[in-house]
RNA sequence: GCGCCUGUAGCUCAGUGGAAGAGCAGCGGCCUUCUAAGCCGCCGGUCGGAGGUUCGAAUCCUCCCAGGCGCACCA
């Protein structure tokens, strides 16, 4: 069922026999919607732009949702819209109540997101929350659109790191310094504090932290069930040996070079991670799902190509399997910078960011930023309370409506339009008209941050309408009480696929 | 040296071919009315630079400048 601003888009293809695309004027004066087909059209059919824009205005302005269409500029279209339009399309977002927007994927997918997959020798950085942050939320919006999702977490849990991490709680427990490039930190002391294996202990606490920001995962992927496998694998793969060591040839593949998958005897003679990344791709399709998705730091980027490679290696599509990039975060506080990088050993944690800033604004602030961007969080506005924080201003227009409908108790709730339907009204409209859209170029082009930022041009429209205009006791009662409904389901649903809560009360 | 990412208002950032935006900061207004965590107004930009493609470029292409991150038989 194509939403309201398609289906006039569609309307309009047939009149200029080619297609239209809308789009929203920033200028108010350039109607409510907006053309540019006229102008595309000009050169194939070989006459002046504003000539066919004229011809196309005129038969605009002949539809049932059309009040109004002028040509404008070198050859624009603009639309003023009916009662009518507003009606119809309120009317599919009422019925269609909190799965407007969903289920738009035409076929439905099994996918894979794997996120996060730290290794548990730490609490959960700030860096690794951002890899959550939009790995759920992409995640989310997948299952929004209709396919069946799953969340992974891989871990080493046999790999250096872990023997290191294990050591250095030992070392203290005897009273010395841990080894080497070992594991320190507050954290370490409490693990040595208590008895038994500390990698239990820790991963508990990983769970548990994400399960606090929100992130529940289906499986958890251990590299030690997977290391088994390598010798089956390996002569599915294209290698060679070369200084005693086993190498994929992955360069032909579409790597920027070839990696070794088994050390040489001198080192060991062991598989590479590199290996069980091969076996662990596998495992992945195997497993049966259409799509992997990898959600990578952008210092992995160089394994981007390894992956495509691996896949192509293996006789698989490279198109189902997707490596997500991030950049990093930052956070800042009065102007003084805090540097978020393990090396420097000035980590901060999610824990610690949660506990000051909160959850909800942890999960808006870490996901409300292209992918690309290295972000900046000034924790001191993030952890305000107040209109300045956006996150709030967003959750209070989900409140105020919630007390609105409270109030209205059992009164009717109506699309029908006034005669007059208010600059207010027809702005709240269009723009949860948009919300269809917004969701699917979200999914598509996997940048979550388009949902919140979004979800601030809703409030900012619902907030104008509501001081505006009077809901409760108006002659328009029925209808605004349908666009405060409407409004709250768009707003809750971005907030849901943001991970924040929608509060009824604030 | 090579690769990836970024450069838009004082700051943090939206905007992937159509008529430059938001929040914060700054200045000034609005609470006997459904939540003032709200609304309204002002201030502020040669979209890093130079070429190119196009009727039209912040957006696409090339080069340059600046910053970040990578270029292991570590993960």
């Amino acid at each position: 069922m194509p939403d309201a601003v398609t289906r006039l888009a569609e309307r309009l293809s047939e009149l200029a026999g080619a297609p239209v695309e809308l789009e929203r004027p920033n200028d108010p004066v350039h109607g409510e919607y907006a053309t540019n087909v006229a102008l595309q059209l000009a050169p194939t059919r070989k006459r002046p732009p504003r000539e066919l824009a004229e011809e196309i205005a005129v038969a605009a302005a002949g539809l049932d949702d059309v009040e109004r269409a002028e040509v404008a500029g070198p050859g624009f279209v603009n639309l003023w819209l009916a009662p009518a339009w507003f009606e119809q399309a309120l009317a599919e977002m009422l019925e269609a109540g909190k799965d407007y927007g969903a289920g738009w994927a035409e076929q439905r997918e099994r996918v894979q997101v794997e996120m996060v997959s730290a290794n548990p020798t730490g609490p959960i950085t700030v860096a690794s929350a951002r890899n959550g942050a939009i790995g759920d939320c992409v995640a989310r919006l997948l299952a929004f659109a209709g396919h069946e999702v799953e969340r992974e977490y891989y871990y080493n849990d046999s790999g250096t790191q872990m023997t290191l991490f294990r050591e250095s709680v030992e070392a203290i427990r005897r009273g010395e310094e841990p080894p080497e490039n070992g594991y320190r930190g507050e954290y370490v002391a409490e693990l040595a504090g208590e008895e038994g294996d500390p990698v239990p202990k820790m991963l508990a606490q990983v769970e548990a932290t994400l399960e606090r920001f929100r992130i529940r995962f289906d499986s958890w992927a251990l590299q030690s069930k997977l290391e088994g496998r390598v010798g089956e694998f390996l002569p599915k793969l294209d290698t060679y040996e070369k200084d005693g060591a086993v190498w994929a040839r992955s360069s032909a593949y579409g790597d920027d070079d070839d990696r070794v998958l088994i050390r040489s005897p001198e080192k060991g003679g062991t598989p590479t991670y590199r290996a069980v990344d091969v076996v662990y791709l596998a495992d992945k399709l195997e497993r049966g799902f259409n799509r992997a998705i990898y959600v990578l730091g952008a210092d992995h980027h160089g394994t981007r190509n390894w992956y495509a490679a691996v896949a192509r290696m293996l006789g698989y599509d490279p198109e189902r399997i997707e490596v997500l990039l991030y950049q990093l975060v930052h956070l800042t506080r009065g102007g003084a910078q805090a540097r978020m990088s393990k090396r420097r050993g000035e980590v901060v944690f999610l824990d610690e960011l949660m506990d000051e800033i909160g959850v909800d604004a942890s999960r808006w602030y870490l996901a409300n930023r292209g992918p690309d961007q290295t972000i900046e969080i000034d924790v001191d506005l993030a952890a305000e309370r107040t209109e300045k924080n956006p996150v709030y201003y967003v959750q209070y227009a989900h409140a105020r409506i919630a007390g609105i409908l409270r109030n209205a108790g059992a009164a009717e709730i109506s699309a029908a339009a006034p005669a007059d339907v208010a600059p207010e009204e027809r702005d709240l409209i269009k723009r949860l008209a948009e919300f269809p859209d917004v969701v699917l170029e979200a999914t598509e082009r996997r940048g979550p941050h388009g949902v919140p930022n979004y979800a601030i041009r809703v409030a900012d429209d619902f907030h104008r309408f509501y001081h505006h205009h009077r809901v409760l006791e108006s002659d328009a009662q029925a209808f605004r009480l349908g666009l405060c409904t409407a409004t709250q389901a768009v707003i809750a649903r971005c907030l849901d696929l943001v991970g924040v809560e929608a509060p009824d009360r604030m």
